[in-house]
DNA sequence: TTAGTTGTTCGTATATTTGCGAACAATAAA
DNA sequence: TTTATTGTTCGCAAATATACGAACAACTAA
């Protein structure tokens, strides 16, 4: 039990991502808000063959890991990729597929 | 529940290859394995803080996600990336991210 | 106020994941 | 054969994740 290191914050962040990206749904979401700007749940559940309520709790997930983000627009909610978050996300994934530790 | 798609074998793929990288345990361990080119479980077991067990069944993970290999040298087992699935997952995140369906 | 629309939260059930130690398998060494 | 080394599998427990429908909340329209 000496010399075991702690994980450290880029390996969490890292799985964080990886794991909130980690199911089929959720990558339909990005995907849909992707490819249109932005886009509303009742569209989104128009095209995702889960529950609505199955699909907001995806959301919900995406929401809590930085992903994307939701504005109220009565009746609907809008969600849209949170640019900076997912830009942040895209190079800690291209440096971890590169493996290059001397450009960062 | 009319019009709702099934999930496309991209979208499941690109899932099951997130969802496989989405534990710090398995992100140190492929970290381990690019840094090093290869590793033995009891070296990784040396810098990872879980049972040997419980290590053991996160290799099977990655190994069964594909990002992984095994060879038995007895009386250890030495791992390695399997380049070609990692190189290709790097191309699947990569176009991902770049939301770049006009290149692939 | 009463309906209607949209989306979230609640309650529940089931499945999967994570983790550990014990037991096991395979091999090498004595 | 016995012992030691290495790593996997088994058995179990606890925590998370997934999914659904019902109920609810917030707002708009009649």
């Amino acid at each position: 039990m000496v010399g075991k290191k702690a994980f450290t914050s880029k390996q969490k962040q890292l799985a964080r991502l990886a794991k909130a990206m980690g199911h089929p749904v959720r990558i339909a979401i990005i995907e849909m808000l992707l490819s249109q700007s932005c886009c509303y749940h009742g569209d989104m559940s128009l095209e995702i063959p889960v529950a609505k309520s199955t699909l907001s709790q995806h959301l919900h997930e995406l929401k809590d890991a930085g992903i994307i983000q939701g504005t109220i627009t009565p009746p609907t909610v809008k969600y849209c990729i949170n640019k900076e978050n997912w830009s942040m996300a895209g190079k800690m994934f291209e440096k971890f597929f590169q493996n290059d530790k001397n450009h960062g």
